[in-house]
RNA sequence: GGCGUGGUACCCAAGUGGCUUAAGGGGAAAGUCUGCAAAACUUUUAUUCAUCAGUUCGAAUCUGAUCCACGCCUCCA
């Protein structure tokens, strides 16, 4: 029985699927005006493990991720410029191209960190039609109003307007940060859809039955959910940070218009933190994938980070701990490689493997409990009483849930990858050496070969040839 | 000002009333092996869970107070 921390109820709760034995799941994808950072990810990551425990458990799982390509802000309660608008300004490509450049970067990052790809992203800017409709539709119900700059929610029609994220709205007021535009009739009401500037041309903008403009942001993950997987569904996840707004408006939008429940299970990744902050766009301090590539790290390596900490908890991301990562996730890998070529043994005691693989099923399913199944892993590769070839197989299935590539890296280890004639020239005179006990050439020789990145390992019958870890 | 998290070994991090006198990984140390080194294997590494009170037969887990850190109420995964 899966289990998972539901925000609406903000407890752990038994998951019932509308349709039995399938699941419909939305997910709040990238905002492509500027590369994802690794804190991005964590919510990818997380949401990639829900979907492969959904599966792991049986479940036929239709999984959607939007890509936000127009409409999202950059700040002042609506009143910003358009992110995508201002990005394309600043690197002088048009709108279309930054969408383009960055949603390819994003698609090449997802499959590094071997996150599965959902069965449909939607763009946002190929929803337009839908979102209009979504907004004439909440008008004909009395939800909007219109201001001098764009079309509005009134948020107090919407008796539940607080209840996802218990938002005190009267406490919002005192200590807001900033002051609300005099226009809004309520301080969290939202643009549904947002006027062009009058003296600008924007490069996205569309004709609608309020004037030219473009869609707000909140609108789209409302229309495009609804569109394609229905008025009503199972599960909808993004980051925390999306609970108290962008997930509250958009209950508020889809249920005033169809007047039925919208998903049933919420579900909010924690934020990855930089010491004790947080990682930020804005803020300009944040990591990609590709800079800890450059560093050295393989984006599996940062994937078995990930997995050492619950998604609902904070996590603080340092070098010593991604370093910590990376010896575990190779010590893994080699530990699997052993087995690969060890003797199988004697047959295992099959109550032992089910043993193992309850407690498994048992951690992914208390609300995604990756630490705790990974210890399992640990637990089971260090067991005495199960064969090499269990411990391959039972790796493998665990793996459809960690994503780590446990098998195939066993397969082709790439420390086996080019070594350059001159070393194993070099070690097989090395080896020539030890054998007539010229110990001190032998040491010569090998630091000879460590000077070209390479380390010579004596085995039970010869020698093996590694690259240096860097 | 309001709302909300969290403080567990040298580091990362599970556990949220008895099964645990606190998982797992990293690191460190000792031993076996080895010409040496590495790997591998074995063993060790929190009588203690921010602090102080309290509830309970029993608390890291519940309650209260205190200290500290962080998030949200501007955009953000």
């Amino acid at each position: 029985m899966l289990k998972i921390f539901n925000s609406l109820t903000r407890s752990v709760d038994e998951f019932v699927p509308i349709e039995h034995g399938k699941v419909r799941m939305y997910s709040c994808g990238p905002t492509v005006y500027n590369y994802q950072h690794i804190g991005n990810f964590r919510t990818f990551f997380f949401e990639d493990i829900l979907v492969r425990v959904l599966k792991y458990n049986g479940y036929e799982v239709k999984y959607v991720m939007n890509i936000t390509d127009v409409g999202h802000l950059t700040s002042d309660h609506d009143e910003g410029e358009d992110k995508m608008e201002k990005s394309a300004k600043e690197k002088g490509m048009s709108v279309w191209e930054i969408s383009k450049y960055y949603t390819e970067v994003f698609l090449k990052d997802v499959k590094l960190m071997n996150i599965l790809a959902p069965d449909i992203y939607t763009k946002a800017t190929d929803y337009i039609e839908e979102q209009i409709s979504m907004v004439k539709c909440l008008e004909e119900k009395g939800f909007t109003y219109i201001t001098s700059d764009g079309v509005y929610y009134d948020t107090s029609k919407f008796p539940d307007y607080t209840k996802l994220a218990q938002l005190d709205v009267e406490g919002m007021r005192e200590g807001a940060r900033i002051e609300f535009s005099e226009e809004k009739k309520n301080i969290t009401d939202f643009a549904l859809w947002k006027f062009s500037p009058k003296n600008e041309k924007r490069q996205m903008e569309w004709e609608s039955p309020w004037g030219i403009g473009f869609p707000g942001w909140h609108i789209e993950c409302s229309a495009m959910s609804n569109a394609i997987l229905g008025k009503h569904f199972d599960i909808h996840c993004g980051g925390i940070d999306h609970l108290p707004v962008h997930h509250t408006n958009e209950i508020a939008q889809s249920e005033a218009c169809t007047g039925e429940k919208y998903v049933n299970y919420w579900l909010h990744g924690e934020f990855l933190n930089m010491g004790d902050e947080k990682m930020s766009k804005s803020t300009g301090k944040f990591i990609t994938l590709q800079s800890l590539i450059d560093e050295g790290y393989s984006p599996l390596d940062y994937r078995y980070f990930l997995l050492m900490a619950h998604y609902k908890k904070k996590l603080k991301f340092s070098i010593e701990a991604l370093d910590s990562a990376k010896s575990g996730y190779r010590n893994l890998l080699s530990k699997l490689a052993s087995l690969k070529k060890s003797e199988n043994g004697a047959v295992t005691d099959a109550t032992i493997l089910d043993g193992f693989k309850s407690k498994f099923l048992q951690a992914i399913n208390d609300d995604l409990n990756m630490p705790v199944a990974m210890s399992v892993l640990w637990d089971m590769i260090r067991s005495n009483s199960i064969s090499a070839k269990d411990k391959l197989e039972l790796a493998a299935d665990f793996d459809n849930v960690f994503g780590l590539k446990l098998i195939e890296a066993v397969e082709k280890p790439e420390a086996l990858a080019e070594i350059p004639e001159e070393v194993s020239i070099l070690a097989a005179k090395r080896l020539e050496a030890k054998k007539s006990k010229d110990f001190k050439l032998a040491d010569e020789i090998r630091n000879e070969i460590k000077t070209l990145g390479y380390d010579v390992v004596d085995t039970k019958d010869g020698f093996s040839i590694n690259k240096s870890s860097s």
